[in-house]
DNA sequence: GACTACATGTAAGACGTTACATGATTTA
DNA sequence: TAAATCATGTAACGTCTTACATGTAGTC
Protein backbone atom coordinates (compact mmCIF):
# COMPACT_ATOMS: atom_id res chain seq x y z
CA UNK A 1 0.00 0.00 0.00
CA UNK A 2 1.29 3.55 1.32
CA UNK A 3 5.43 2.55 1.07
CA UNK A 4 5.75 6.45 1.52
CA UNK A 5 9.06 6.67 4.91
CA UNK A 6 7.08 9.13 7.56
CA UNK A 7 9.97 11.45 8.77
CA UNK A 8 9.84 11.94 12.72
CA UNK A 9 7.96 14.55 13.23
CA UNK A 10 4.84 13.62 10.90
CA UNK A 11 4.79 10.29 12.92
CA UNK A 12 3.44 12.62 15.16
CA UNK A 13 1.47 14.75 12.85
CA UNK A 14 -0.87 11.86 11.81
CA UNK A 15 -1.47 10.50 15.49
CA UNK A 16 -2.71 13.71 16.68
CA UNK A 17 -4.38 14.38 13.47
CA UNK A 18 -6.19 11.14 13.98
CA UNK A 19 -7.04 12.02 17.66
CA UNK A 20 -9.08 15.00 16.66
CA UNK A 21 -6.21 17.92 16.88
CA UNK A 22 -7.06 19.72 13.63
CA UNK A 23 -4.72 22.92 13.58
CA UNK A 24 -0.75 23.02 13.67
CA UNK A 25 -1.59 25.11 16.65
CA UNK A 26 -3.56 22.04 18.65
CA UNK A 27 -1.13 19.66 18.14
CA UNK A 28 1.60 21.58 19.15
CA UNK A 29 -0.31 22.23 22.45
CA UNK A 30 -0.96 18.70 23.07
CA UNK A 31 2.64 17.54 22.04
CA UNK A 32 3.97 20.14 24.90
CA UNK A 33 1.36 19.02 27.85
CA UNK A 34 1.33 15.73 27.43
CA UNK A 35 4.27 14.23 25.19
CA UNK A 36 7.00 16.80 26.26
CA UNK A 37 8.86 14.33 28.30
CA UNK A 38 9.34 11.75 25.54
CA UNK A 39 8.74 13.53 22.25
CA UNK A 40 9.27 17.65 21.55
CA UNK A 41 8.54 18.99 18.45
CA UNK A 42 8.57 22.68 17.33
CA UNK A 43 6.34 25.24 15.14
CA UNK A 44 9.15 25.39 12.67
CA UNK A 45 8.95 21.74 12.39
CA UNK A 46 4.65 21.70 12.14
CA UNK A 47 4.09 24.32 9.54
CA UNK A 48 6.19 23.21 6.96
CA UNK A 49 5.89 19.19 7.74
CA UNK A 50 2.05 19.69 7.98
CA UNK A 51 2.63 21.25 3.63
CA UNK A 52 4.72 18.49 2.88
CA UNK A 53 1.94 16.43 4.24
CA UNK A 54 -0.61 17.88 2.05
CA UNK A 55 1.54 17.57 -0.86
CA UNK A 56 1.78 14.22 -0.72
CA UNK A 57 -1.79 13.53 0.26
CA UNK A 58 -1.63 11.91 3.48
CA UNK A 59 -3.82 15.20 4.95
CA UNK A 60 -6.57 17.30 3.41
CA UNK A 61 -6.04 20.87 5.00
CA UNK A 62 -9.16 23.38 4.92
CA UNK A 63 -9.21 27.23 5.70
CA UNK A 64 -11.79 27.35 8.16
CA UNK A 65 -11.23 31.22 9.63
CA UNK A 66 -12.53 31.96 13.18
CA UNK A 67 -13.63 35.47 12.26
CA UNK A 68 -10.41 37.60 10.55
CA UNK A 69 -8.31 35.06 12.01
CA UNK A 70 -7.11 32.59 9.87
CA UNK A 71 -7.05 29.01 10.46
CA UNK A 72 -6.49 25.75 8.64
CA UNK A 73 -7.93 22.52 9.50
CA UNK A 74 -6.41 19.23 8.41
CA UNK A 75 -8.08 15.66 8.77
CA UNK A 76 -6.37 12.14 7.41
CA UNK A 77 -6.63 10.74 3.94
CA UNK A 78 -7.63 7.47 2.84
CA UNK A 79 -3.86 7.30 2.44
CA UNK A 80 -3.09 9.07 5.48
CA UNK A 81 -5.05 6.66 7.73
CA UNK A 82 -3.19 3.86 5.76
CA UNK A 83 0.32 5.45 6.23
CA UNK A 84 -0.32 5.86 9.94
CA UNK A 85 -2.01 2.38 10.24
CA UNK A 86 1.27 0.85 8.56
CA UNK A 87 3.85 2.99 10.85
CA UNK A 88 1.74 1.80 13.95
CA UNK A 89 2.08 -2.15 13.07
CA UNK A 90 5.09 -1.54 11.39
CA UNK A 91 8.11 -4.05 13.26
CA UNK A 92 10.88 -1.56 12.80
CA UNK A 93 13.32 -1.18 15.31
CA UNK A 94 11.95 1.78 17.54
CA UNK A 95 13.56 4.78 18.01
CA UNK A 96 14.83 5.15 21.95
CA UNK A 97 16.90 8.12 22.28
CA UNK A 98 18.15 9.93 25.29
CA UNK A 99 20.23 12.41 25.26
CA UNK A 100 21.88 13.33 29.68
CA UNK A 101 23.87 15.75 30.53
CA UNK A 102 23.88 14.93 34.02
CA UNK A 103 24.49 11.64 33.82
CA UNK A 104 28.01 12.78 31.19
CA UNK A 105 28.83 15.36 34.36
CA UNK A 106 28.54 12.33 36.56
CA UNK A 107 30.71 10.29 34.02
CA UNK A 108 33.40 12.95 34.28
CA UNK A 109 32.81 14.11 37.86
CA UNK A 110 36.51 12.43 38.48
CA UNK A 111 38.73 14.77 40.90
CA UNK A 112 35.81 17.73 41.00
CA UNK A 113 34.20 19.15 44.22
CA UNK A 114 32.33 16.90 46.15
CA UNK A 115 30.16 20.23 46.97
CA UNK A 116 29.55 20.88 43.15
CA UNK A 117 28.71 17.08 42.87
CA UNK A 118 26.29 16.98 45.34
CA UNK A 119 24.50 20.76 43.91
CA UNK A 120 24.56 19.03 40.64
CA UNK A 121 22.89 15.40 41.34
CA UNK A 122 20.26 17.64 43.46
CA UNK A 123 19.55 19.88 40.49
CA UNK A 124 19.25 16.99 38.37
CA UNK A 125 16.80 15.58 41.25
CA UNK A 126 14.59 18.78 41.37
CA UNK A 127 13.76 18.82 37.84
CA UNK A 128 12.54 14.79 37.28
CA UNK A 129 10.48 16.03 40.64
CA UNK A 130 8.91 18.83 39.14
CA UNK A 131 8.15 16.57 35.91
CA UNK A 132 6.68 14.61 38.01
CA UNK A 133 4.54 16.78 39.91
CA UNK A 134 3.66 18.84 36.78
CA UNK A 135 1.91 15.36 35.04
CA UNK A 136 0.59 14.72 38.41
CA UNK A 137 -1.85 17.84 38.21
CA UNK A 138 -1.78 17.87 35.06
CA UNK A 139 -4.58 15.27 35.17
CA UNK A 140 -5.92 12.31 32.65
CA UNK A 141 -5.60 14.15 29.11
CA UNK A 142 -7.05 13.56 25.78
CA UNK A 143 -9.73 12.06 27.15
CA UNK A 144 -11.59 9.45 24.93
CA UNK A 145 -8.36 8.66 23.52
CA UNK A 146 -8.16 4.79 24.29
CA UNK A 147 -5.99 3.91 27.43
CA UNK A 148 -3.17 4.94 25.60
CA UNK A 149 -2.83 8.64 26.88
CA UNK A 150 -3.28 7.49 30.41
CA UNK A 151 -0.34 5.11 30.66
CA UNK A 152 2.27 7.19 28.51
CA UNK A 153 0.95 9.65 31.50
CA UNK A 154 1.19 6.80 34.27
CA UNK A 155 4.57 6.06 32.93
CA UNK A 156 6.09 9.64 32.83
CA UNK A 157 4.93 10.34 36.65
CA UNK A 158 6.48 7.11 37.55
CA UNK A 159 9.56 7.25 35.34
CA UNK A 160 10.66 10.47 37.09
CA UNK A 161 9.74 9.31 40.09
CA UNK A 162 11.80 6.63 39.91
CA UNK A 163 14.95 8.69 37.89
CA UNK A 164 14.08 10.95 41.49
CA UNK A 165 14.67 8.30 43.66
CA UNK A 166 18.08 7.37 42.13
CA UNK A 167 19.75 10.46 42.42
CA UNK A 168 18.58 11.18 45.74
CA UNK A 169 20.46 7.62 46.83
CA UNK A 170 23.39 8.77 44.36
CA UNK A 171 23.63 11.96 46.51
CA UNK A 172 23.24 10.03 49.77
CA UNK A 173 25.88 8.51 48.64
CA UNK A 174 28.28 11.16 48.13
CA UNK A 175 27.80 12.04 51.83
CA UNK A 176 28.21 8.44 52.88
CA UNK B 1 38.48 33.68 31.90
CA UNK B 2 37.48 31.02 29.19
CA UNK B 3 33.93 32.16 27.67
CA UNK B 4 33.91 29.81 24.91
CA UNK B 5 30.28 28.20 24.73
CA UNK B 6 31.22 24.08 24.26
CA UNK B 7 29.34 22.65 21.21
CA UNK B 8 27.10 19.08 22.53
CA UNK B 9 29.85 16.88 21.13
CA UNK B 10 32.71 19.55 22.33
CA UNK B 11 31.64 18.61 25.85
CA UNK B 12 32.02 14.48 25.45
CA UNK B 13 35.18 14.82 23.64
CA UNK B 14 37.05 17.20 26.38
CA UNK B 15 36.10 14.68 28.82
CA UNK B 16 36.82 11.90 26.90
CA UNK B 17 40.64 13.59 26.24
CA UNK B 18 40.62 14.10 29.92
CA UNK B 19 39.87 10.93 31.01
CA UNK B 20 43.12 9.58 28.47
CA UNK B 21 41.37 8.86 25.51
CA UNK B 22 43.60 10.38 23.00
CA UNK B 23 42.47 9.33 19.52
CA UNK B 24 39.23 9.77 17.77
CA UNK B 25 38.72 6.53 17.35
CA UNK B 26 39.55 5.55 21.10
CA UNK B 27 36.55 8.59 22.16
CA UNK B 28 34.09 6.76 19.75
CA UNK B 29 34.82 3.59 21.36
CA UNK B 30 34.38 4.61 25.05
CA UNK B 31 31.53 6.45 24.21
CA UNK B 32 29.73 3.66 22.14
CA UNK B 33 30.29 1.08 25.61
CA UNK B 34 29.93 3.12 28.12
CA UNK B 35 27.41 6.18 27.03
CA UNK B 36 25.66 4.49 24.70
CA UNK B 37 22.68 4.76 26.36
CA UNK B 38 22.44 8.34 27.10
CA UNK B 39 24.47 9.72 24.64
CA UNK B 40 25.65 9.31 21.23
CA UNK B 41 28.11 10.50 18.84
CA UNK B 42 29.59 9.55 15.18
CA UNK B 43 33.03 9.83 13.44
CA UNK B 44 30.95 12.35 11.30
CA UNK B 45 31.09 14.31 14.92
CA UNK B 46 34.22 13.64 16.47
CA UNK B 47 36.62 14.22 13.83
CA UNK B 48 35.75 17.87 12.45
CA UNK B 49 34.79 18.84 16.22
CA UNK B 50 39.05 17.64 17.02
CA UNK B 51 39.75 20.05 14.27
CA UNK B 52 37.38 23.14 15.62
CA UNK B 53 38.51 22.53 19.42
CA UNK B 54 42.32 22.46 18.11
CA UNK B 55 41.48 25.84 16.20
CA UNK B 56 39.77 27.27 19.42
CA UNK B 57 43.41 26.20 21.14
CA UNK B 58 41.45 23.77 23.35
CA UNK B 59 43.05 20.13 22.39
CA UNK B 60 46.37 20.25 21.24
CA UNK B 61 47.10 16.98 18.42
CA UNK B 62 50.05 15.23 17.47
CA UNK B 63 50.76 13.38 14.65
CA UNK B 64 52.00 9.85 16.30
CA UNK B 65 51.72 7.20 13.86
CA UNK B 66 52.07 3.38 14.66
CA UNK B 67 54.12 2.39 12.23
CA UNK B 68 52.61 3.18 8.58
CA UNK B 69 49.18 3.77 10.19
CA UNK B 70 48.16 7.51 10.93
CA UNK B 71 46.75 8.65 14.30
CA UNK B 72 47.02 11.46 15.49
CA UNK B 73 47.22 11.65 19.74
CA UNK B 74 45.15 14.97 21.70
CA UNK B 75 45.78 16.22 25.08
CA UNK B 76 44.25 19.30 26.70
CA UNK B 77 45.98 22.74 26.58
CA UNK B 78 44.96 24.45 29.69
CA UNK B 79 42.50 26.47 28.26
CA UNK B 80 40.70 23.30 27.05
CA UNK B 81 41.29 22.11 30.52
CA UNK B 82 39.46 25.38 32.40
CA UNK B 83 36.47 24.62 29.87
CA UNK B 84 36.02 21.55 30.69
CA UNK B 85 36.09 22.60 34.35
CA UNK B 86 34.02 26.06 33.35
CA UNK B 87 31.34 23.27 31.76
CA UNK B 88 31.11 20.81 34.54
CA UNK B 89 30.68 23.90 37.22
CA UNK B 90 28.35 25.65 35.42
CA UNK B 91 24.67 25.86 36.81
CA UNK B 92 22.96 26.00 32.89
CA UNK B 93 19.91 23.99 32.53
CA UNK B 94 21.08 20.44 31.84
CA UNK B 95 20.07 19.13 28.35
CA UNK B 96 17.91 16.28 29.21
CA UNK B 97 16.02 14.56 26.37
CA UNK B 98 13.96 11.28 25.55
CA UNK B 99 12.73 10.36 22.15
CA UNK B 100 10.85 6.99 22.62
CA UNK B 101 9.17 5.83 19.77
CA UNK B 102 7.42 3.11 21.75
CA UNK B 103 5.79 5.50 23.69
CA UNK B 104 4.36 7.32 20.61
CA UNK B 105 2.93 4.05 19.43
CA UNK B 106 1.68 3.79 23.27
CA UNK B 107 -0.13 7.20 22.92
CA UNK B 108 -2.06 6.39 19.80
CA UNK B 109 -2.95 2.72 20.33
CA UNK B 110 -6.69 3.47 20.39
CA UNK B 111 -8.51 1.01 18.74
CA UNK B 112 -5.89 -1.37 17.63
CA UNK B 113 -5.31 -5.07 17.32
CA UNK B 114 -4.62 -5.95 20.76
CA UNK B 115 -2.39 -8.73 19.86
CA UNK B 116 -0.47 -6.11 17.71
CA UNK B 117 0.12 -3.90 20.87
CA UNK B 118 0.91 -7.23 22.77
CA UNK B 119 3.62 -7.62 20.55
CA UNK B 120 4.84 -3.97 20.88
CA UNK B 121 5.07 -4.09 24.34
CA UNK B 122 7.06 -7.26 24.12
CA UNK B 123 9.50 -5.80 21.75
CA UNK B 124 10.15 -2.71 23.54
CA UNK B 125 10.94 -4.91 26.74
CA UNK B 126 12.83 -6.63 25.27
CA UNK B 127 15.29 -4.16 24.13
CA UNK B 128 15.69 -2.94 27.79
CA UNK B 129 16.37 -6.37 29.35
CA UNK B 130 19.00 -6.25 26.05
CA UNK B 131 20.91 -3.20 27.02
CA UNK B 132 20.98 -4.03 30.43
CA UNK B 133 22.62 -7.23 29.81
CA UNK B 134 24.47 -5.46 27.99
CA UNK B 135 25.77 -3.35 30.49
CA UNK B 136 25.98 -6.33 33.33
CA UNK B 137 28.30 -8.40 31.30
CA UNK B 138 29.95 -5.45 30.28
CA UNK B 139 31.82 -4.79 33.68
CA UNK B 140 33.43 -1.49 34.61
CA UNK B 141 35.07 0.42 32.19
CA UNK B 142 37.78 3.25 32.44
CA UNK B 143 38.65 2.09 36.17
CA UNK B 144 41.08 4.70 37.91
CA UNK B 145 38.51 7.59 36.45
CA UNK B 146 37.12 8.03 39.93
CA UNK B 147 33.50 6.71 41.05
CA UNK B 148 31.38 8.71 37.92
CA UNK B 149 31.71 5.56 35.61
CA UNK B 150 30.82 3.13 37.57
CA UNK B 151 27.91 5.04 38.86
CA UNK B 152 26.44 5.49 35.52
CA UNK B 153 26.68 1.45 34.23
CA UNK B 154 24.43 0.95 37.58
CA UNK B 155 22.30 3.63 36.72
CA UNK B 156 22.19 2.39 33.37
CA UNK B 157 21.08 -0.83 34.44
CA UNK B 158 18.73 0.12 37.31
CA UNK B 159 17.33 2.14 34.94
CA UNK B 160 16.61 -0.67 31.96
CA UNK B 161 15.71 -3.17 34.42
CA UNK B 162 13.34 -0.66 35.80
CA UNK B 163 12.20 0.30 32.17
CA UNK B 164 11.98 -3.79 31.30
CA UNK B 165 9.85 -4.29 34.70
CA UNK B 166 7.07 -1.42 33.27
CA UNK B 167 6.78 -2.67 30.05
CA UNK B 168 6.05 -6.15 31.14
CA UNK B 169 3.83 -4.91 33.51
CA UNK B 170 1.89 -3.19 30.96
CA UNK B 171 2.15 -6.04 28.94
CA UNK B 172 0.16 -8.04 31.81
CA UNK B 173 -2.46 -5.06 31.61
CA UNK B 174 -3.34 -5.63 28.15
CA UNK B 175 -4.20 -9.31 28.33
CA UNK B 176 -5.94 -8.94 31.65
C1' DG C 1 44.83 -15.41 2.71
C1' DA C 2 40.89 -13.58 4.94
C1' DC C 3 38.95 -11.20 8.53
C1' DT C 4 38.89 -8.05 12.28
C1' DA C 5 40.50 -4.10 14.48
C1' DC C 6 42.83 0.29 14.15
C1' DA C 7 42.62 4.81 12.19
C1' DT C 8 41.03 9.04 9.68
C1' DG C 9 38.37 11.70 7.09
C1' DT C 10 34.50 14.12 3.75
C1' DA C 11 29.97 15.17 1.59
C1' DA C 12 25.22 15.17 1.34
C1' DG C 13 21.27 15.34 3.33
C1' DA C 14 17.99 14.95 7.21
C1' DC C 15 16.41 16.93 11.23
C1' DG C 16 15.70 20.29 14.64
C1' DT C 17 15.65 24.78 17.34
C1' DT C 18 15.53 29.69 17.69
C1' DA C 19 14.56 34.07 16.46
C1' DC C 20 11.88 36.85 13.86
C1' DA C 21 7.56 38.59 11.83
C1' DT C 22 2.56 39.31 11.77
C1' DG C 23 -1.98 39.81 13.19
C1' DA C 24 -6.84 38.67 15.42
C1' DT C 25 -9.56 37.48 19.57
C1' DT C 26 -10.52 36.98 24.24
C1' DT C 27 -9.98 37.91 29.04
C1' DA C 28 -8.63 40.54 33.06
C1' DT D 1 -6.40 48.95 27.43
C1' DA D 2 -3.10 45.67 28.37
C1' DA D 3 -1.97 41.02 28.41
C1' DA D 4 -2.65 36.39 27.22
C1' DT D 5 -4.07 33.21 23.86
C1' DC D 6 -5.02 31.78 19.23
C1' DA D 7 -2.93 31.21 14.83
C1' DT D 8 0.50 30.90 11.00
C1' DG D 9 4.61 31.09 8.94
C1' DT D 10 9.95 31.80 7.32
C1' DA D 11 15.06 32.09 7.54
C1' DA D 12 19.23 31.16 9.54
C1' DC D 13 21.73 28.32 11.91
C1' DG D 14 23.24 24.28 14.55
C1' DT D 15 23.57 19.48 14.90
C1' DC D 16 23.72 14.82 13.56
C1' DT D 17 23.61 10.52 10.76
C1' DT D 18 24.76 7.93 6.79
C1' DA D 19 27.25 6.63 3.15
C1' DC D 20 31.37 6.79 1.01
C1' DA D 21 36.43 6.56 0.68
C1' DT D 22 40.99 4.86 2.08
C1' DG D 23 44.61 2.34 4.06
C1' DT D 24 47.60 -0.34 7.81
C1' DA D 25 48.35 -3.90 11.43
C1' DG D 26 47.42 -7.89 13.75
C1' DT D 27 45.18 -12.42 14.23
C1' DC D 28 43.18 -16.89 12.78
Amino acid sequence: MSDVTLAPTARVILGMVRMGKRTGYEIKQLVDVSARFFWTTSYGQIYPELKRLEKQGLVRGEADPTGGRSRTVYSLTRAGDAALDAWLSSPDELVWEMRDEGLLKLFFSEGRDPAELRDHLRSVRERSEAVAARLRELGPVAEGAGPGPPMVREFGIALNEWLAGWWKRAEESIDA
